[in-house]
DNA sequence: GTAGGGTTAG
């Protein structure tokens, strides 16, 4: 007997020897098989139990304590925050200061940083008060976990109010009424008395996170004449600085000197390092690095995925993320709202569908980031409907969704749907941003709004103070241009304070070519090639216009400089998914399996159209062909064979959904438009700047586009 | 007690 007791004691007086959940328990049964439990060493048996992180068997004991020691009180409070269980702590906080029980100072690490994570300000700022009453103002650990409290909350709420201010609005006046997060950080900070590498590392991250990059950069340095050496986490906080630079040159100076450290292994370091290269445009790197990566979680995988779709590689961005769930790491849901675009862009609705499943089932159906992702993913698709429906059961609408949802109908040609959603996000107090103009002008301009437009285009430097960008004139020029309005549209354009690129001007020619003004098409031109001497759509343009008004040197000219400079039309395609699979379809090529079928299918089809009366309008045909072999060529487009393939192989009635990376010609749209009637089928088909829905002989678009 | 990835764009 007395020899347990004497083992109870040593254990009692080196707690850290129990090392598993079984010595703890049996320790716990000796002293109550021994001896009855004071209320001392019940305390240290609980934070024996915390230390191994035990909160039930720690909790069960705790609940015998009729008036716990302060020791009891900070091991749960402690072991509460270990357990993410933030609010318990906090009141567990709470009920130990109205038991009169003064803490000592590690219990507040654990208590600030529960306030961190529940957001809680005010909390924590007591807390802070409280510290200094109890002289603890000075205590390393305490003064951290302050530090990140301010930087966390404090500096979050700056920089949104920052970020949504328009440039010309005083800086000053808002800086004086928001206490700036950082400020708080640096007071914390300059009055430690000692310093570590977290201390160091948190205010780095503070300046980092708040957008003051050069201060970051500046603290780094004076670390190192402080002798402390910057380790994964101060460089992980400074890397995501130089991919916002695009500073590779640097990046490449820290990534040296990571390998040096032998911490590029790191996931923090490597999903950094993956970022910045992908932000540098330079992939193959960004690739390079995630292959050594020894560990992948979640995030270094996503870091891979949001690089390949900023970069354009959708595909790629597809088959990593299949990659990330067959090995089994669960994706955050981050990694839906990058994968989500490349979908929109890809118009690859099963694999949109599948993910929309995914985030159901994952239970990531609140988040704003995701559904206004959704929400673009399902319009992009074709689906508008269920873009609709997917916003319409969102509980908060922030100016991302509206956008994107505005920008959906605006697409589909619901351009006073479109507008009265504008409306409706500004009544509800939701602010619109640069986006939400370019959208709502996009939408103008597919309906042809003409008054709107200018009122929405003079109301963003007039009321919200946003500096008209290129898109938003490039928007206003477009609806010029197609309402016919084109001399209007060329003054606008030259008068642009912004430099007009190539594709501004080029979409005024193509409206030049439509309201056949040959004369104004050749200025404009000249506007074009002077600033991109090889845009294709331009000298295909002029060749047409030409050639329609029968000027055949001034063709044969251009067609003879497309030559020399060995230019090439771009191929048209169109593509279609049929049993989860995508099948492209190139303009003229007979190499698709079902051709056969597919050339039977048009032909019949042909045959009922012309008694109809389709008449096969081979103006934009740009060939020195006959005109016999002029419709035959029509005939093999490639929207035409996708449509064919779609609807030979799908049940009567099913939706025919295409896709395709050009403009459909004249000709393609009244055709489809028979095709629709005569087969009793909706197609929806997606170009490369808006939608065509056609049903029962008739577009969406009603012409105008 | 400290760190990395995200949605809208003619």
């Amino acid at each position: 007997m007395s020899s347990s007791k004497a083992l109870i004691k040593t254990l009692i007086k080196n707690p850290t020897r129990i090392k598993t959940k079984h010595q703890a328990k049996q320790l716990h049964a000796q002293f109550l098989r021994t001896q009855s439990l004071s209320h001392t060493s019940a305390s240290i048996l609980i934070s024996i139990y915390t230390n191994l992180k035990l909160l039930h068997e720690a909790l069960l004991l705790f609940q015998t304590l009729e008036s716990p020691p302060v020791l009891a009180w900070k091991s749960v409070i402690r072991c509460f925050t270990d357990h993410s269980l933030f609010s318990r702590a906090l009141s567990s906080f709470v009920h130990m200061r109205a038991s009169a029980r003064c803490p000592d100072h590690n219990v507040f690490p654990s208590v600030l940083k529960s306030c961190t994570m529940m957001s809680d300000l005010r909390f924590g700022e007591s807390v802070h008060g409280y510290v200094v009453r109890l002289g603890l103002g000075c205590d390393l650990y305490t003064c951290n976990a302050l530090m990140n409290l301010y930087a966390k909350l404090q500096g979050m709420g700056a920089r949104k109010v920052f970020d949504e201010l328009p440039q010309r609005i005083d800086c000053d006046t808002v800086s004086s009424a928001l206490p700036l997060g950082i400020d708080s950080v640096r007071k914390v900070f300059e009055l430690m008395p000692r310093k570590d590498v977290v201390s160091w590392n948190t205010i780095v991250a503070g300046y980092a996170q708040s957008g003051m990059c050069e201060d970051a950069l500046r603290m780094v340095r004076e670390m190192g004449s402080e002798d402390i050496k910057p380790d994964a986490f101060t460089l992980s906080s400074v890397l995501p600085i130089f991919s916002e630079y695009v500073d590779v040159k640097r990046g490449k100076e820290i990534h040296g000197y990571v390998i040096r450290k032998g911490i590029d292994a790191d996931v923090y370091i490597g999903s950094s390092l993956v970022d910045m290269y992908a932000k540098s445009a330079r992939i193959e790197d960004s690739e390079r690095v995630f292959s050594h990566l020894l560990r992948r979680d979640s995030i270094s995988y996503n870091s891979l995925v949001a690089g390949y779709v900023q970069n354009g590689r959708y595909s790629e961005a597809l088959k990593l993320f299949r990659k990330m769930v067959n090995a089994k790491v669960r994706p955050g849901p981050v990694a839906f709202s990058s994968v989500l675009p490349a979908c929109a862009h890809l118009s690859t609705l099963h694999l949109g569908k599948q993910l929309h499943g995914y985030v159901l089932r994952g239970g990531y159906s609140d988040n704003i980031f995701i559904d206004s992702a959704l929400v673009d993913m399902y319009s992009k698709c074709g689906n508008i409907k269920a873009a609709r429906k997917v916003f319409d059961r969102m509980n908060v609408h922030d100016e991302v969704s509206w956008t994107a949802i505005i920008m959906g109908h605006a697409l589909h040609g619901h351009g006073h749907e479109a507008v009265s959603l504008f409306e409706e996000m500004k009544l509800q107090g939701v602010k619109p941003n640069h986006v939400a103009f370019v959208a709502v002008l996009t939408a103008c301009s597919h309906v042809g709004l003409v008054d709107e437009a200018w009122g929405y285009f003079n109301s963003m430097t007039e009321v919200y103070g946003l500096n008209p960008e290129l898109e938003h004139y490039a928007a206003v020029a477009d609806l010029l241009g197609r309402a016919g309005k084109l001399e209007e549209a060329y003054d606008f354009i030259s008068k642009m304070r912004v430099e007009p690129t190539g594709s501004v001007w080029s979409t005024l020619l193509s409206s030049c070519s439509v309201h056949k003004n040959l004369e104004l098409a050749e200025k404009v031109a000249e506007k074009i090639f002077a600033v991109d001497s090889e845009n294709m759509g331009a000298y295909v343009l002029m060749c047409n216009m030409y050639a329609a008004n029968g000027r055949w040197k001034e063709m044969a000219r251009l067609r003879l400089k497309m030559k020399k400079l060995g230019m090439r039309k771009k191929p048209a395609c169109s593509w279609i998914e049929f049993k989860d699979k995508t099948h492209g379809f190139v303009s003229g090529d007979r190499s698709h399996s079902s051709m056969e079928r597919i050339n039977e299918f048009l032909e019949g089809v042909m045959e009922q159209m012309e008694k109809e009366g389709y008449v096969a309008d081979t103006s934009g045909v740009l060939h020195d062909v006959d005109e016999e072999h002029k419709r035959e060529l029509l005939f093999g487009h490639s929207e035409r064979l996708a449509i064919a393939f779609g609807i030979i192989n799908t049940e009567p009635g099913t939706t025919i959904r295409v896709t395709k990376n050009i403009r459909i010609c004249r000709d393609c749209h009244v055709a489809i438009k028979f095709i629709s009637k005569i087969t009793e089928r909706e197609i929806i088909i997606r170009d490369n700047s808006r939608f065509h829905h056609f049903n029962r002989g008739s577009c969406s678009c009603g012409d105008y586009w």
